[in-house]
DNA sequence: TAAGTGTTCTATGGA
DNA sequence: AGAACACTTA
């Protein structure tokens, strides 16, 4: 253990070493805290505290699994075996299920994800007569999902008149009917959804104080990771387990507290000192990660904000590379360079293609860089976005499996009832639903005893009924005597799915057939792996489980090619990367349109910014296009204030040849006024950095260029590859945004060019007469600016 | 009831 | 651009 300790600093051992007694650590980005948590676990393990009475909490799955295999490797396998560790979901969704009969639950529940949930909320709208376009079933999820994560329960609703007031003011007064029939609904169909785990285990240990008393004493020490982002849910967990001996430790940083959106409270990690007597608080400054330039700049940044805590990052590192700005004009330009960078940077310094990342706000924006990419053969691997596990085909298969444990489960049942399509259509599920609802059974049961119960339904159709009943039963028979891989299989073959997919032999048809294949492989994989594992049952709830609570970071397939990074900011929180690029850095996309109208959001998108920033090691690249295809629309957009924010001393502005010999123009005041109203707060002209001899002023002057953005030619950066649709804009010598004249229709600016050779297009907003596309080949167009 | 066609709406972020 | 949904027809 000595060995260990004797590779921490003195900011780092101080924690480690402290075992007792409520604390915190305030740790800035890269100042080595997950090594101050392992190493703790470790120590504590060593110090003679039994494995069996720790707890840590963390973010992910991922963490939990690498600090435990960390923690295997200083104090023995078998030992760190007994940790319990794991997300909140995971960790409670275990307990959970040894306590579920307390709360009247099977311990088979199934958990619902955001999709069950999303069906079911839309269902209940539609059953209850509502105009779906005031309950839209998004809001009305998010909504009920911050009662939970508040404790609100039904009850607490309604006992409370200014909630209803409040969603009566938001013209949604029937809120609180969705959400008591929601409610229902899922306690009948013997489910949980995610906010359910944290708002059941709030209520087993409130209201069974010999639970309370029996997990309170299992687990004697807590460690809490990343304590920024819970929310007032899993505080009370925390707050209620740790009560008794108060051997509490959260790790976290204010500055990177990003989910509010999903109930997160700053104010856990802000006020956690008055929560608890004589807490000794730790602050872990240095930072190991990232040269001087980028730690510079990602406090210059967040300097900003006004809600924080104190504490200085530095870093003893080396200065760096500064940080490097570039300009696209589009999305496709953007992603262009980034993979010709990524290309040459590789090259020039013998990398693999796993030291780069590229980060995003949002999933949709990974496109034009895949495009890129591919286009220059470099591997990539897209965390996030459409997980495995949502995908249409195998949410069909886990929904046969969900029916086989909990026959209950109504999202899984009206899910595959009728796919393959065996004749029982809408009218028939509608039927059914009303009757399960009218008797208070579940819709399984009213169909086992249809002939019992006052349906109306033609014969042809209770047959029908009566044969997927049976087909589910068959099943059920089968799960007593095979595992998950032989079942799965035997269901995708005789429920007809395998044949549905196969049948018309799509391209699409065949993923489907490929991803059925890769769920397939991985319960193979998962059946072996649980025979290794003691207390594991291997069983099919288990793997269901598995499934419902993994990430996309958690199953980290592809781990044997190298390969690019591609994830959301949101989802690369706790990695760091030699060569980071944050791409999309544009008004309305990062920072968010939608958070952008409150301070706190605002605040919001900046910590995002900040952790954007400090997953980089080595160097980072920032990126933005002036317009971008949102909605399959071309959008103008102006440069995020979020560079504008960084001091300018880290930062190198370039700008692509290709821009300068066109020499585009943008603003060019040619009608006398500028085309389109900046809505940028942050002055447009000082991101719009153009070569300073081509600023044209409406006096006729000429005006250099703002010292901070004095455009650097990057060094052995050739032209990107013109291979695509640019060609032409370049052969053409047109440009968007060019502005041009022609005979009859006067002056316009090019809006969109398309085609190839002859066949070149362009579209142009004229000044008289308006959008006209044009055949270049034939138009007579004199370019002015 | 199923299949085909037209229409609308959407895409912050995620356990 | 693409999915989800509504509507129409066989």
């Amino acid at each position: 253990m000595e060995k260990y300790l004797s590779q921490l600093n003195e900011a780092q051992l101080e924690p480690t070493i402290q075992i007792d007694g409520p604390m915190i650590v305030i740790a800035g980005a890269g100042s080595g805290k997950t090594r101050v948590l392992t190493y703790r676990i470790a120590y504590m393990m060593s110090k003679g505290i039994d494995a069996f009475n720790i707890l840590s909490l963390t973010f992910t799955n991922k963490a939990a699994r690498e600090m435990k295999e960390r923690i295997a490797s200083i104090v023995g396998t078998s030992e760190a075996k007994n940790l319990w560790m794991g997300t909140f979901h995971s960790v409670f969704a275990k307990i959970l299920r040894i306590e579920a009969d307390k709360l009247g639950y099977p311990s088979n529940f199934t958990i619902y994800d955001t999709q069950d949930s999303d069906r079911l909320i839309a269902s209940i709208i539609k059953e209850m007569n509502l105009d779906k376009d005031i309950y839209k079933y998004k809001q009305v999820r998010s909504r009920i999902s911050s009662y939970k994560n508040s404790l609100i329960t039904v009850r607490a609703y309604f006992q409370n008149p200014e909630l209803k007031e409040a969603d009566a003011m938001a013209r949604r007064p029937r809120m609180g009917e969705i959400y008591k029939e929601y409610v229902d609904r899922c306690f009948k169909a013997g489910a949980m959804d995610f906010d359910d785990l944290l708002l059941k285990t709030n209520e087993l240990l409130t209201r069974f104080p010999e639970v309370l008393a029996k997990y309170q004493n299992r687990f004697k020490y807590i460690l809490v990771d990343e304590y920024q982002d819970t929310n007032h849910s899993q505080y009370l967990i925390v707050r209620a387990l740790s009560d008794k001996f108060q051997n509490i430790c959260v790790v976290g940083d204010d500055a990177q507290s990003i989910y509010a959106f999903r109930g997160a409270n700053i104010n856990n990690i802000l006020n956690f000192q008055k929560d608890y007597d004589d807490v000794k608080v730790f602050r872990l400054e240095q930072n190991y990660r990232s040269t001087k330039n980028i730690v510079n700049a990602a406090n210059s940044v967040i300097d900003k904000n006004q809600t924080k805590l104190d504490k200085v990052v530095w870093t003893a590192n080396d200065e760096g590379g500064k940080i490097k700005v570039n300009r696209s004009l589009t999305d496709a330009d953007e992603g262009r360079y980034v993979a010709s960078t990524i290309f040459e940077t590789k090259m020039q310094n013998q990398l693999k293609n796993g030291d780069f990342a590229i980060l995003y706000r949002t999933n949709a924006q990974s496109r034009s860089i895949e495009d890129a990419l591919r286009k220059r053969d470099i591997p990539y691997r897209i965390y996030g976005g459409l997980s495995f596990y949502q995908r249409k085909e195998i949410k069909d298969v886990l929904s046969y499996l969900r029916l086989i444990i909990n026959p209950a489960d109504e999202e899984a049942l009206k899910r595959v009832i009728n796919f393959p399509p065996r004749g029982i259509g809408q009218t028939t599920v509608d039927k059914l639903i009303v009757s399960a609802n009218g008797y208070n059974r579940t819709m399984f049961e009213v169909m086992k005893n249809i002939d019992k119960t006052d349906v109306k339904i033609n014969s042809g159709t209770k047959t029908k009924l009566q044969n997927f009943v049976t087909l589910i039963e068959s099943y059920q028979v089968l799960n007593q005597t095979a595992d998950v891989f032989e079942l799965a299989e035997h269901v995708t073959r005789t429920s007809g799915l395998i044949k549905e997919f196969n049948k018309d032999g799509t391209p699409e048809g065949v993923t489907r057939m490929e991803n059925i294949e890769e769920l397939l492989n991985g319960m193979k994989d998962f059946v072996e792996g649980q025979k290794e594992i003691v207390d594991s049952t291997g069983s099919l709830a288990e793997f269901l489980e598995d499934v419902a609570l993994a990430t996309d970071l958690d199953n980290d397939k592809g781990e044997d090619m190298d390969r690019v990074s591609l994830m959301t900011i949101h989802l690369a929180k706790g990695l760091e990367f030699p060569y980071v690029y944050i791409v999309g850095l544009e008004e309305d996309l990062f920072p968010s349109a939608m958070s952008m109208n409150t301070r706190s959001e605002l605040e919001e998108e900046r910590r995002l910014f900040y952790v954007a920033l400090t997953r980089a090691e080595k160097q980072a690249y920032l990126t933005y296009a002036l317009s971008r295809y949102r909605w399959g629309k071309l959008v103008d957009s102006d440069p995020s204030r979020f560079i504008e924010e960084i001091d300018e001393q880290y930062l190198e502005v370039l700008t692509p040849p290709e821009e300068r010999r066109f020499n585009p123009m943008l603003d060019a005041d040619i009608f006398g006024d500028v085309p389109t109203e900046q809505k940028s707060k942050v002055s447009p002209d000082k991101l719009r950095f153009k070569p300073a001899k081509q600023v044209v002023l409406k006096k006729g002057s000429t005006k250099k260029a703002p010292e901070k953005f004095q455009v650097t030619q990057p060094k052995n950066l050739k032209p990107v590859s013109k291979t695509t649709e640019n060609t032409n804009l370049f052969d053409s010598k047109l440009a968007v945004g060019n502005i041009v004249k022609h005979m009859r229709f006067g002056a316009g600016e090019v809006m969109k060019i398309e085609g190839t050779g002859a066949d070149v297009k362009a579209e142009i907003n004229f000044q008289h007469g308006g959008v006209k596309k044009l055949l270049l080949r034939f138009a007579k167009l004199e370019v002015v600016g």
